[in-house]
DNA sequence: GCGACAG
DNA sequence: ATCTTGTCGC
């Protein structure tokens, strides 16, 4: 996939805020899918921070939505050393610079992907998976395990249940979804090029038997695994 | 000043 | 996120 070099990684935490200041002019949340029948692939990826061996590994994975096989897998990893910190509202910083590499070496064109993170639920609407999408013109999907920003009631204990995720002035920013069952609910936001309603499908469309997206389940383990 | 805080 | 043991439930 073609990435786009719009700013550099190593700036200071001060420098990161204002590279997504001014980023936040080009967030755009149209589809262009009207459906869900017109997404037919989807990727996961995910990180992995190891602290014995000093290595970050991580992964993307690409399936077919139908029947959620495998087309594709990337997996690649570097030294610790040069990792911006895990702060948060910057984790595009930390994540970011190795997960374009995977895209970048990625031979197929998925047609959403789904983030380990939030997308515009963030305090200046630039989650990891908006800035992502921004860089490499794909559509995007927030799918965090915990909240980041904004307030929201607490959805049925029901599968497929959700209530809104809403920023200070009661604007919809995402969806707590309840993936299954008698677990806690997952957060999903538009990242990029995808609006609320259809991301919030195509996450329940990931998910059967587990509270995690499959795409990012398969993602977050080979991002674990041990290469040799 | 205090609390909240993706991974 | 990491590190880490037992425990509960299908």
């Amino acid at each position: 996939m073609k990435i786009k070099k719009l700013h550099d990684w190593q700036v200071s935490p001060q420098e990161a805020i204002n590279i997504q200041n001014k980023l936040k002019n080009k967030v755009i949340l149209a589809s262009p899918y009207q459906s869900l029948e017109e997404i037919k692939t989807v990727a996961g990826c995910d990180v992995n921070y190891e602290k014995k061996s000093a290595i970050v590994q991580a992964a993307v994975v690409l399936i077919r939505l139908k029947d959620w096989t495998i087309i594709e897998k990337v997996i690649i990893k570097k030294p610790l050393k040069q990792s911006f910190p895990y702060i948060p509202g910057l984790l595009s910083f930390r994540e970011a610079p190795l997960l374009l590499l995977a895209f970048q070496k990625i031979k197929g064109i998925p047609d959403v992907i789904l983030f380990d993170g939030h997308g515009i639920a963030h305090p200046r609407q630039l989650g990891l998976a908006t800035h992502i999408g921004i860089l490499i013109n794909k559509s995007t999907i927030g799918c965090a395990k915990s909240l980041l920003w904004g307030e929201y009631n607490e959805p049925e204990n029901l599968k497929g249940a959700y209530s809104f995720l809403t920023d200070k002035n009661l604007k919809v920013i995402g969806a707590v979804l309840r993936t299954r069952k008698d677990v806690k609910p997952v957060f999903v936001s538009s990242g990029y090029k995808i609006n609320l309603d259809l991301a919030v499908e195509v996450v329940e469309a990931c998910c059967k038997k587990y509270r995690i997206p499959e795409p990012l389940r398969l993602a977050h383990y080979y991002s674990k695994t041990k290469l040799h």
